[in-house]
DNA sequence: TTACTATGTCACCGTATAGTGACATTATTG
DNA sequence: CAATAATGTCACTATACGGTGACATAGTAA
C-alpha cells in the first residue's frame, strides 16, 4: 500500500518529480497563489528544494510542467453537454445561456483554476499563461460550435458573450473570499442558480434579430 | 518653494503623515498592491519606517488612514451627469447604460482604484474594506436614483446591473496587465467605446417590461 | 540655562525567501 | 567487488521583510 507519491526517501526521480506537481496543486487550492514559492512547494511535497531546480530547473519550469499535467479547463463537452444537437436546438440566446451556465459550473468545481484565474488578474506567469491560451482556445472552438447565424442576432456576440464571460469570472474569483457583491449573493449553488436565471434573460433578450 | 512634503528633515509630524500617505497612493499606483508595505512606503516617502508605526500605529492603519483621505471612488454626481434630470428622462435600460458607461469610465480614470478592485480579489484589507463599503452605499444610493418602475422592467433589476458592474470591474482590472481577453481588446478609449456600445444593447434589451 | 518632550535616525532582531555547493547514500554498470 | 552515476540531505549564502529599542537632535517650557 506504498503508492510513489506516498513514499518517503525512496530513490525514485518520476515519483519525486510527481510529489513536486502534487504539491503544486495542493497548495494552490488550500492556500492560494501568494503561499506558492519553492521553500512551500518543497515542504508540502516533503521533499527537499533543490529537487525543483534539479529536475525542472525552477519555479517557472515547475509551474509549466503543472500546467501541462492538470485537467482545470472545462472540455467543449462539458460545455455542450452530453447531446450538442439538443443544445442546438435551442435559438442563439437559449444556446449561449445554457452553455455560460454549465461553463460557470464547471469553473466553480476547480478550486485550482478558480486560483489561477485570479493569479491571471494580478500578475502573469507561466501557468496564467498556459490558461489563457487553453481559454482562447476554448473560445475560438466553441464559437465554432455556437455558429454566428446572421438570422439569429445584429448584436456584436463575441463581446456580448465575453462581457458575461467576464462577469463570471469576476464573481467566480470574489466569492473566494466573500459571498456576496453589493448585497448580491454569489457563492452557494442556489445562488448561482439565481445568477443563471439572470444571465439566461440577459442572453435570450440581447441576442436576437432585429432591434 | 518648500511644501511640507518636499522638506526632508523637517520636524513636522502632520508632514511626515502627508509624505507617508502620499507614498502609499504612489507606490500603488506606480508599482501596485503587491509592492506595499513598511519598508517600501518609508523608502518612497524618505522617511524612516518607525514613524509608520509611530504616527499610525502600523501598516493596517496606515491603509486605512489612507483610505479615509482618497478620492478613489465615483460620486453618484459623476454617474449621474451634471443634469440628472436628462438622465431620468431615459427609459430604464439606456439610463442604466449611460450610468454604467460613466461609471466605468471614472474607474478607468483612477489607476489607485483600479489597484484596490484587483487587490479586493485576493485579500481583505482596511483599503478594501473601505473601497467595499463605498460601493455598496454608492450602489445603494444609485438606485434611488435610478427607481425600479415596476412597469419598466421584469427582470432582476439589482442583479444584472451588478452583474454587468462585475464584468466592467474584470476588464478593468484585467486592462492593467493585458490589452485583451480572448480577442476583445479592452484598453484603449475606444476599445471601451465598443464595450459600451455593447453593454448599452444588453441593457436597453434586458432592461424592459414584458417577455 | 536647564529639563523635558517631540521628532527623526540608526542599528539591530527574528524570520522568511530564492538559490547554491558539498556531502551522503543508493543503484547500476563494469 | 569496484567504480560511477543518480538521487537525496544538509548547510550555507545573500536578500528582504516586519518590527523594536537605543540614541540624537530640535523645540519648548520652567
Amino acid at each position: 500500500m506504498t503508492t510513489p507519491t506516498e513514499t518517503k526517501g525512496a530513490r525514485d526521480k518520476e515519483a519525486t518529480r510527481l510529489r513536486l506537481l502534487d504539491a503544486v496543486g495542493n497548495l494552490l487550492a488550500r492556500e492560494g497563489f501568494g503561499a506558492l514559492g519553492v521553500n512551500a512547494v518543497a515542504r508540502e511535497a516533503g521533499v527537499d528544494k533543490v529537487l525543483i531546480y534539479r529536475y525542472f530547473g525552477g519555479m517557472d519550469e515547475l509551474l509549466h510542467a503543472f500546467g501541462q499535467s492538470g485537467d482545470f479547463w472545462p472540455s467543449i463537452a462539458q460545455v455542450t453537454g452530453d447531446d450538442p444537437s439538443e443544445l442546438m436546438a435551442l435559438p442563439l440566446g437559449e444556446r449561449w445561456a445554457k452553455g455560460l451556465s454549465r461553463y460557470a459550473r464547471e469553473l466553480r468545481r476547480r478550486p485550482v483554476t478558480k486560483e489561477i484565474l485570479a493569479w491571471e488578474q494580478i500578475e502573469q506567469n507561466e501557468l496564467t499563461s498556459i490558461l489563457q491560451q487553453a481559454r482562447e482556445e476554448w473560445f475560438e472552438e466553441l464559437m465554432t460550435h455556437f455558429p454566428d447565424d446572421p438570422d439569429s442576432t445584429d448584436a456584436d456576440l463575441a463581446t456580448t458573450v465575453l462581457l458575461l464571460v467576464g462577469a463570471i469570472h469576476y464573481f467566480i474569483v470574489r466569492s473566494r473570499l466573500q459571498a456576496d457583491f453589493s448585497g448580491v449573493p454569489i457563492d452557494t449553488d442556489e445562488d448561482w442558480e439565481r445568477l443563471d436565471q439572470v444571465i439566461f434573460t440577459m442572453c435570450r433578450r440581447t441576442l436576437r434579430p432585429g432591434d
